[in-house]
DNA sequence: TTATATACAAACATGAATGTATGTAAACCC
DNA sequence: GGGTTTACATACATTCATGTTTGTATATAA
């Protein structure tokens, strides 16, 4: 078994990920080897050494695998107008988000490794940054959406769309932790939409 | 330097805790070794030994000295009645919790260990065990303290306390996580505080 | 006062992971 | 169809952390 076509290349590739994705989740990053991954991959080092260069790369690729389709979800769902009003916009992507985690296992265990499998030093501390910068992104649309939201007249008038999109931000970003340490879901996945739903009413005034 | 009084001893024990705090944060549970930790502490890997079986129990040393008395506090702020109403003592359970990490630079870094610094993986998994229970222990004392705002009439009419205290420990849970990550504390932390009276007058009803 | 346990330091033995270097057969290009 | 590059497998060298064992001076207890 050695040289493959370009495409047969490529699945292994894919297929190393899949494997360093496993052994991440179940053994942490650090403590997971270039051996563990071969193994769960059926292939060598020499392979994973071949398409990357160690095992922070690894880590990201499978970091970016399941986060870039995340951030281009979020412009559609929250920004771009249709015919739903901007809460219930805000509700149907913080909806989308669980849907999406719920229909990916992909997604789910690689938040679960980012979440509580991976620590977050060295070349791994850039990434905070980047979190950080995504989560400004979050916020600033959340922000747009409550300011629609107050203009159209749907929020009570003592609320200000600031201290709404932190709170909605911060409450988003807690259930998400939650919802994926519940890792068997016998817990908290199954009240999560209701949770949203809840969340948005309290802001949303009577018409 | 041999044999040392058993007060001594004590003090040599507490500050190899501390140094491995120090190393945690810098390094990272896993990256960090038992070399760096005594080095820290001016002492060598025997002594650490003499106190403490392995790494996994430094770590764990290290948690229960932040841990358990946040627990305590929580009972007392929370439960015991006094002249506050409930939502009040919500409130300034949440500001004095903020108030802790403000205060101690232990609690803080503890924290930032606990949360970005290590991996919930092998003998630390049954850790997440019990901070669920923790949690647990968190969602209930806050469902008493809004069946009783309830039952005092300051809430409003449309809002039931299960999903009011789901929703709050959500957020609060968010904002410990952003707070803590804000670790220079420029872009978040400042804010902390105007964030929980923004979120707990959101669910008071004017009198 | 002497024996013993304590609180470490220093030395040792072992294992394991990483990165690189080399080998190789098949795909690809001209 | 022959040379070159590709996509790996295999072998090697090095580094490094861990746990244990041994040594030792002193506090402590009898």
């Amino acid at each position: 078994m050695v040289r493959k076509t370009k495409e047969d290349a490529e699945l292994t590739r894919e297929s190393i990920i899949d494997a360093a994705r496993e052994a991440f989740l179940a053994r942490g990053v650090s403590r997971t080897t270039m051996e563990h991954i071969a193994t769960q991959a059926g292939v060598t080092r020499g392979a994973i050494y071949w398409h990357f260069s160690n095992k922070t790369e690894l880590f990201l690729a499978m970091r970016e695998r399941v986060l870039l389709p995340l951030i281009d979800r979020m412009d559609d769902t929250l920004l771009v107008e249709g015919s739903d009003d901007p809460l219930t916009r805000l509700e149907n992507f913080l909806c989308g988000t669980i849907q999406q985690l719920n229909d990916s296992a992909e997604t789910r265990q690689t938040y679960e490794i980012m979440m509580m499998k991976c620590e977050y030093v060295d070349e791994f501390e850039p990434l905070l940054q980047q979190i950080h910068s995504t989560c400004s992104g979050i916020h600033e649309k959340m922000l747009t959406i409550y300011e629609r939201a107050k203009n159209k007249g749907h929020l009570h008038d003592n609320q200000n769309p600031g201290d709404l999109a932190m709170d909605t931000h911060l409450f988003f970003s807690g259930l998400l932790h939650m919802w994926v340490k519940d890792t068997n879901g016998t817990i908290f996945r199954h009240q999560a939409i209701e949770l949203v739903k809840s969340h948005i009413k309290l802001r949303r005034k009577p018409a």
